[in-house]
DNA sequence: TACCGAGTTGACAAAGATTATCGAAACTCT
DNA sequence: AGAGTTTCGATAATCTTTGTCAACTCGGTA
């Protein structure tokens, strides 16, 4: 879906949204988002360069949201450290090529799309309210929409400990 | 999106429905769809091990469609090969985690599940179905459906006609 | 038996994720 | 202003995953 990279942005940007108004430094983020700190760095990197936080160094440094959560959509944040792959040309460019690959990339296409868009309605202070009647707790907030049909392969295997 | 071998698998379970009836080798396959031979070889093995295709060895063997087209969703060809990414826990799992973060990958996993009814609901028989009244070439199917902030990163320019 | 083609394996390159290190800027204190 | 601390910025090195290739084995057909 969307690569790990995207998973820290968005937790650091809502994280910052949160604790709006006074800087944080990359330790603090860290921290409390759980992302390895060295990484996270780099992270926030991309996202300064594309200008969604500003950076202060010195003492009482560190980032703060430049844009209103209101109006940064989860699109952005994902796109500044690693966008959405898109379909916009058969990948196989052949002249004599098949019809039906072109819809299958039609409709690969048409999901990406579907994606951006929930991501363009979707914003950074929708993530951070919490009036939603939900549990406090992470793990038990989903839903089964879709049939997994044999998919039962998650496979998250905890090396070490 | 989906992988680069999670397209493959579509590309060639594609090309199998149509060529429906008579086996298919590896090299034909990569040569119609366009994929490293190699690799394929490899990709077709997970399709087999997933029983999605059967392989025949030996003189006119080769692979074909052990299901029927109309009832193969796209999403068991590409779980066969690169399962989509779940968030069914907070990957913090902390004790005192914020709720923030919770709203956060809630709306992940709704994303993923959005993806993964898209493909539930679309079966490889859709994919063979080209009378939908498009071009037949594969560029220029694209519809401008989310504002691409940015996002211009492809810009290739060689676009022979 | 000879030939053909899938199956398996291992090596390898490319990309992604992670850690460590050093340098540059900004603030504080003297 | 100058020294010292704090924090971002950039880069290199490491490790993992993914994608790619090639050689070889196993099995079926003529």
């Amino acid at each position: 879906m969307i690569s790990q990279t995207a998973e820290y942005a968005l937790r650091a940007i809502v994280f910052l949204a949160d604790q709006r108004g006074s800087p944080r430094t990359t330790a603090q983020i860290a921290q409390a988002t759980q992302v390895p700190p060295g990484y996270l760095a780099k992270v926030m990197q991309s996202l300064s360069r594309m200008r969604l936080v500003h950076s202060q160094r010195g003492l009482n440094g560190g980032f703060t949201l430049t844009r209103d959560p209101a109006t940064l959509p989860m699109l952005e944040v994902i796109s500044a450290v690693d966008p959405i792959r898109h379909f916009h040309e058969c990948p196989l460019r052949l002249e004599a090529h098949q019809t039906e690959l072109c819809t299958l990339h039609r409709q690969l296409e048409n999901a990406a799309l579907m994606i951006e868009q929930k991501f363009t309605e979707t914003t950074v202070a929708d993530l951070l309210n919490k009036a939603d009647g939900q549990k406090p707790l992470c793990s038990l907030a989903v839903v089964s929409l879709a049939t997994t049909s044999g998919a039962s392969g998650t496979g998250n295997k905890s090396t070490g400990g």
